[in-house]
DNA sequence: TTAGGGTTAG
């Protein structure tokens, strides 16, 4: 090879390492400027420089960032290969876009590229992740049908696309059979079934399938820690996932940022704020790097706190970091707010959630109309419920104890048919609050009748 | 490409 072409190839392998380990430091800008700066010196990229910057785009920033970088990279005459189009399959399920996925693996088709393991494996995993598990099974018959061999990764995405619909006896099943055809279950295999069976309650099974993983030879890691640590935590057994997270720390085993999320969150709800702060200590001084659910964990107990100013220098330093708000940040600030009276300041955070176009407001908004019944403000609170697009169980119980706390039992008990009549269920507090309010206040006849109807929507319901 | 964490009622 003449010793230019070896100079340009060296080079080119350097602006990708260049590249590459920015991208992994999140810091797009410079990489960006690197990639200038290394053309502008006879660096010629190649189809890898562009694959990591894509990768690094739909991971950090957004797909249409990432779409920006597939022109540039046909502007300048390469022509993208499977891993671009993968990467951008992954990039689509991780903002939950199905269809663009689905597009883009038929355009890999149309164009000539053969979808690999990967694409099929990522398509996969979208399809469970934005809920059709169907289109998700037919692709993967479409890759037995087109001879591609199944790996683990492709076993592991069905099993978890099973447990994640709520379907963890079909995924122990699959996983039963998959290791009669000889399929050797790893430890991403053993976690993702025994959370699949703990977030349904399956506890004793979950356990024996830990004690399988213990005799398999495969060692648990932090994660199964947190998974079963969690599952203690959920369904009530607080002292269990405690000890467990001290078992895992003094078994030399790192807490990471997810570990200690749990474990504050869980403190925080049970208004242990001391422990909850100490653990944030703990945390802060091992150098875990904070991500949004561990921001947003931080916000929760600084609200629960009523350090509200706080909270929102917190904020700050988290949108000033590069983290944006999402759904849940806002959420625990309207609660925040709420909680301490300051309902017009709730209603600001509501509108900043409008503007940003979340997913789902309903907990904000389900916070906000409980907070208005607190305050007495029942008739703003039924404005706001009357403007909700969606409700849950959770707003008409809010509802519901506002109304019967201003006396309001016949209204209380229109919205409590009308919330049977839609098939939710509210607590058992909120219906003997408008029961012994109408038997209380002389009407004896609608509490009979109210009685009647939730006896029937609760025999509906077998 | 596949596994764990974060918000609302009483």
């Amino acid at each position: 090879m003449p010793l230019s072409r070896q100079i340009c190839g060296l080079s080119t392998q350097l602006l990708n390492v260049c590249i590459a380990s920015l991208c992994k430091a999140r810091n797009l800008e410079k990489a960006e400027a690197v990639l200038i700066d290394g053309i502008r010196l006879g660096c010629i990229p190649d189809v890898v420089t562009y694959n990591t910057l894509i990768t690094a785009y739909c991971r950090f920033v957004g797909m249409d960032e990432a779409y920006s970088i597939l022109y540039r990279m046909r502007e300048v005459g390469i022509k993208p290969d499977v891993i671009t189009y993968n990467s951008l399959i992954a990039g689509a399920t991780r903002y939950c876009l199905p269809s663009r996925a689905l597009e883009l693996f038929d355009e890999m088709l149309q164009i000539g590229l053969a979808p690999d393991e990967w694409s099929y494996n990522t398509l996969m995993h979208c399809l469970f992740k934005t809920g059709y598990p169907e289109e998700a099974y037919k692709i993967y018959l479409d890759m037995i049908l087109k001879n591609i061999t199944p790996s683990s990764a492709t076993y592991n995405t069905l099993i978890n696309g099973l447990c994640k619909m709520g379907k963890a006896v079909y995924a122990v099943r699959l996983f039963r059979n998959l290791q009669k055809l000889g399929f050797s279950a790893g430890l991403v295999t053993y976690n993702t079934i025994i959370d699949g069976l703990c977030k349904c309650g399956r506890i004793d099974q979950a356990r024996r399938i830990l004690k399988e993983l213990g005799e398999s030879g495969c060692a648990p890691n932090v994660i199964t820690y947190t998974t079963v640590m969690k599952c203690c935590f959920r369904w009530g057994k607080f002292e269990q996932g405690f000890e467990i997270f001290y078992e895992m720390m003094n078994k030399g085993y790192n807490s990471d940022v997810f570990a200690y999320c749990t474990v504050i969150s869980t403190l925080t709800k049970k208004g242990m704020l001391t422990d909850a702060n100490a653990c944030v200590e703990q945390m802060l001084g091992n150098g875990i790097g904070l991500d949004k659910a561990c921001y947003n964990t931080l916000l929760y107990l600084l609200c629960r706190e009523g350090k509200l100013e706080i909270a929102f220098q917190l904020l700050n330093e988290m949108e000033e970091g590069g983290l944006e708000g999402d759904e849940y940040t806002y959420s625990i600030l309207v609660n925040g707010l709420c909680k301490m009276g300051y309902i017009d300041a709730a209603f600001k955070q509501l509108r900043l959630m409008e503007v940003r176009d979340f997913k789902s407001n309903l907990v904000a908004y389900n916070c906000l109309i409980d907070g208005l019944c607190k305050v007495g403000e029942v008739d703003s609170a039924m404005k706001l419920f009357n403007k909700m697009k969606s409700k849950d169980p959770f707003t008409y119980t809010s509802l519901l104890h506002g109304l019967c706390r201003k006396g309001r039992f016949r209204v209380a008990s229109k919205l409590l048919l009308t919330c049977l009549r839609e098939g939710m269920n509210v607590l058992r507090s909120a219906q003997r609050a408008v029961i012994t309010g109408l038997q209380s206040s002389g009407f004896k006849r609608d509490a009979g009748k109210l009685r009647t109807a939730l006896r029937l929507a609760q025999l509906s319901q077998y």
